[in-house]
DNA sequence: CGTTATGTTGACGCGAGTCAACTAAGGTGG
DNA sequence: CCACCTTAGTTGACTCGCGTCAACATAACG
């Protein structure tokens, strides 16, 4: 937690703070008034760190700046499943909030820098900017969006489809935010995570990886999965972003 | 949709509207004239009807008031995921009234009877009554954590597993609205509902079910799952029903 | 430069899918 | 009220995708 975080211009942060959001709602400028008290407080988190434990009372909600963090939970038989990734943009903990006890685990994934809100201010800016709770009802149901499409993938989807589907997924979340680069898009998990998010077993992720590879649909580059052929790959996965509702977003804009 | 439906004293009719949240939020009489406007439209569904289809634009949000809905998607391959069960007490297609666009189908698997809002007079309700808007975000995170389950029930737990804990999970959100009876619940569902639901085929999903009989866990009449030994269920299924966050709701309350 | 986490590959087995045939139940019209 | 038809449920035989086990390779890291 560092104050010389804050010497950056008001527009970049209010950029920052509602991340995607702020690109397709209006914003007075009351309420970055409001969102500027708020984000007082930036809270920075090590690789491998909880954010959060399961059944421990919540303490505040996060808005991600940078870096990856995962959603999980543990069964009783010692299995892990990840729910999803939280990239930039994304908030963390605020359904932990609503109910006052996390029903999941939250770790981050590479070096995390958030936006931490206590629970009681962050709820009044919402009910005082309804534009503010319109945005929070969008990255909510957003979120549903994405679990929904998760569950087609675990229950209908064989592994190859999971795989190129979760990269067709991670594509368009990440080139909206503008991290992807020529083709390419960091992806800082390890062969373990990506068989805990989709249901695989680590060795039949590492076989259904070199598939898609030796079948010239994607390649692998230290932390990075390069796109070789996006046509192919989402014909694969059977993608359609229409879950995403990113064009939606970009028509209302207009 | 008839106008006798109406002639239900208020508090009646207030249960019925806010479902279960009801008994966890507090109301005031205003917020309760909010509502009695609002749900001047009664809507009913027989069974088999499509409330709305993927890609449609959105036209309403609906409150189950009776009767079971299915959410679910259709794949590029022609299969079906069902999402989830939508019961008394559920919202329906706040989401697509969200994104302007439905991402999934959502069709009545009984006869169904519900309120149907139009979303503008139902979004200035959540504006006027934080309450409201704060039970609307309970509902919103209990639905989200119960998709977060059934993804740990796709991705790490096997058919039988599976098939526990969607009943412990049934049984628990029917019981919490005085819809069981004597250890025995409703499921107006097929068993290729069931293989949708769980990511199973329809046989398997047979084999399972009578698996789960032959064991002397649960008996299936006509229409009813009758649970024998929820202890031995439960720990087949590995259920643990925090993620429903029931209890917390019955402490706030006190 | 050892030590630990992560990635890779082969052999083998099992849970769940597929195919196919049949039974039972529900609904409809004559 | 039966004859018919369609939908839902049941069962066995066979197949296969993916898990498990085990050994090893490589990269990350202090």
């Amino acid at each position: 937690m560092s104050d010389s975080t804050f010497h950056v211009d008001l527009a970049q942060m209010i950029e920052q703070i509602v991340g995607k959001l702020s690109r397709f709602f209006d914003m007075t400028e009351e309420m970055a008034d409001g969102i500027r008290v708020l984000c007082k407080d930036s809270t920075e988190f090590a690789r491998g760190t909880l954010l959060i434990e399961a059944d421990q009372p919540y303490q505040k909600v996060f808005l991600v700046r940078q870096g990856w963090a995962v959603r999980y939970k543990l069964l009783p038989s010692g299995d892990r499943q990840i729910i999803n990734f939280a990239l930039p943009g994304d908030f963390l903990c605020f359904n932990a909030s609503i109910f006052g006890t996390s029903d999941h685990f939250v770790a981050a994934k590479t070096f995390l820098q958030t936006f931490a809100f206590d629970i009681a201010p962050f709820q009044h800016m919402l009910t005082s900017y309804p534009a503010m709770a319109l945005a929070m009802s969008w990255a909510n149901a957003h979120e549903e969006a994405v679990l929904a499409e998760r569950i087609a993938s675990l229950g209908r989807r064989s592994a190859r489809q999971r795989m190129a589907h979760l990269f067709c997924e991670l594509w368009r979340r990440l080139q909206l935010l503008g991290l992807t680069e020529q083709g390419a898009f960091p992806l800082p998990v390890t062969q373990e995570d990506l068989g805990d998010t989709l249901g695989l077993s680590v060795v039949h992720v590492n076989r259904t990886l070199r598939r898609l590879s030796a079948d010239g649909l994607i390649a692998r580059e230290h932390g990075l999965v390069r796109i070789l052929d996006m046509g192919r790959l989402q014909q694969v996965a059977g993608f359609e972003d229409g879950y995403l509702h990113f064009t939606e977003l970009a028509a209302r804009r207009r």
